[in-house]
DNA sequence: CCATCAAATGCTAACGGTTACATTTTAGAT
DNA sequence: ATCTAAAATGTAACCGTTAGCATTTGATGG
């Protein structure tokens, strides 16, 4: 591997000549600057951009903890953030943590080694050691998605309380009444904003809120399946189902089917994210869309700007969702009869 | 930031001590070494690893080019890499390549400027520039997945033609005579390679080859979809579609029942990768399962040996494939009148 | 008490760039 | 031709760690 010294030599010029060259070719001659570049080209010359980095102080390495890379939401957010990365001249360092602890913490590490500038983490936990915290400062951190509310850096989420509400208000306006909830793992927020909002929905219609109605989930497509005959063991049914993710609303729309309810005339599903999937079920699944792209991009952007001092508040960003009306959605059963 | 001096002069040793008391231990007294301890701790010292890496050389980072991220064979196939790296010692850069050969490019230049060791290529093309080659060395790179045969590095792959030819012999057994293939992408070797297995098979079973069953696709649902509503347009139309992934399938399938066909009494249909999706469709899709944690896992660990000198030849790892059976592929509607 | 040798520790030169500062060259004005 | 300022180039320190070699310390045996 050659090194700047070979090209001097070569060139007949000092280092520091064929540094500016390369760097700042408006600072040399062009008479010295095509030396150079002849020599460079001769040689084969890269630079080794371990040591400028190195002499920087600057990695522009990104860590982003991911809990599944193989969850379909994530995988889109992990190419939101790639895109935004490269644009500003970054690169994201992938962590698969499976919302393990002790795996986020060692990537966590990387920033603190000097291996990384900053982090971006996808679940509601702060994976540094206290070592980190500078007094008055920002964490080098953006934390997206699935948000922690204390957290001492930028925050890009979805009002996801208001969104579950949305959707259950749909489903009440549709004539429903009794309408299952299939819930997230119950460690996640998500979970529970998404149960406040549809209880605020229920509230609001004056429903009664019944736990019986509950479901636990863990955002696998086997989680909805399973959920979907433990619903049909129920004496009294309910007519419609939300998922607070699509996996899940997948996973139990099969179990329904092969059950033979027809969808949405036996039962209704909703769903929670719009993967691209869920347009191709049959029927097609009504979701909440999330601006997973721009999950990744924001949260890159705002690391961004952070580590290079653009901003010293923590902004908390809010994106926008959409209800998704398809076909996996109908009229309550009974609500003819009324 | 706290570096080796700071502790050094701390713990009254010398930056060396200080070095070998962190990496060596046993080359420091007993005494010496509890003393550096105190000072590490004291400082909150935490190696700078990327003046290691520039000093050492090497990064133990690899870079990994993924079409696409957002597909769900490779999350599973990147889930894989992440274990086996992290197992290692390494850390996969993750580039969403899109298929865009310049991105492709400007990243395979990492290694070419010390910022990683090696790489992995999931599609079939050299990402290097030739200044990379070295006379009678391989390249520091494994290609996985859709592969090259003339490239001087290891390779892991799967019979995709053997494969294609097991999934169309089962049609066949099952009765049809017309089975339509949903192709991937012309640039693609897998999907020259699909076909060539499904033209084995029509031949070894003695059918004739009708290209006007050919329909293109590109391994999305979208694609799945819109072939699927070509294939009704067939006058002589085909009683079991295979389609080159199961994206495709699931596209398809859709596209079917919604036109009113039972699956698989009106037409069966087969897909290509085993993705969790395909176990959760209504029918459960009839599908070729690939080991993709294992393709990440194994191209990871190949490509480790050979960096670390432990390989000199390159092997070409083929993975083995699994037929899987489900309910979407059944007897041709025919059959039973025969 | 000294010689010998091993263990422990220290000193310092790398690694490959960048950059502040010093020095030389060049061009323009007189 | 001479002076001056600007442009071009060179010199060397620096970033944080490691490791080869030199030196010191300590233990053992005579």
């Amino acid at each position: 591997m050659s090194n700047i010294r070979q090209v001097a030599a070569l060139a007949g010029v000092s280092v520091a000549t064929v540094s500016r060259a390369l760097q700042q070719p408006e600072r040399v001659s062009p008479k010295t600057r095509s030396k150079v570049m002849v020599a460079v080209n001769e040689v084969g010359y890269k630079p080794n951009l371990m040591a400028v980095k190195f002499r920087s102080g600057k990695t522009h390495n990104l860590v982003a903890l991911v809990p599944t890379v193989a969850n379909v939401f994530f995988a889109r957010v992990i190419s939101g953030m790639q895109i935004a990365a490269a644009k500003r001249g970054y690169v994201i360092l992938l962590a698969n943590t499976l919302g393990d602890e002790s795996i986020e913490a060692s990537y966590a590490k990387m920033v603190q080694t000097s291996q990384a500038d900053g982090l971006i983490q996808l679940r509601a936990h702060n994976p540094f050691d206290s070592s980190i915290n500078k007094p008055g400062e920002l964490l080098p951190m953006v934390n997206a998605c699935e948000v922690m509310n204390d957290i001492n850096c930028p925050v890009v989420t979805l009002d996801n309380r208001a969104a579950a509400k949305a959707m259950t208000l749909h489903l009440i306006e549709l004539g429903h009444r009794r309408i299952a909830l299939i819930k997230g793992p119950q460690s996640s927020p998500l979970t529970c904003e998404r149960l406040a909002g549809y209880r605020d929905a229920l509230n609001e219609a004056g429903l009664i809120f019944d736990d019986s109605l509950l479901y636990p989930g863990n955002f696998t497509l086997q989680s909805g399946h399973d959920a979907a005959s433990e619903i049909l063991t129920n004496d009294n049914r309910p007519s419609a189902v939300f998922c607070e993710n699509d996996e899940t609303a997948i996973g139990a729309m099969q179990c329904f089917k092969q059950a033979g309810l027809r969808i949405p005339q036996d039962i209704s599903i909703a769903g929670f994210d719009d993967i691209s999937f869920s347009a191709f079920c049959d029927p097609p699944l009504t979701t909440i869309a999330q601006p997973a792209e721009e999950f990744g991009q924001t949260a890159v952007s705002l690391l961004v700007d952070l580590l290079e001092g653009k901003i010293t508040k923590a902004p908390k960003v809010i994106m926008p969702f959409e209800l998704i009306l398809r076909a996996s959605t109908g009229p309550a059963p009974d609500t003819t009869a009324t």
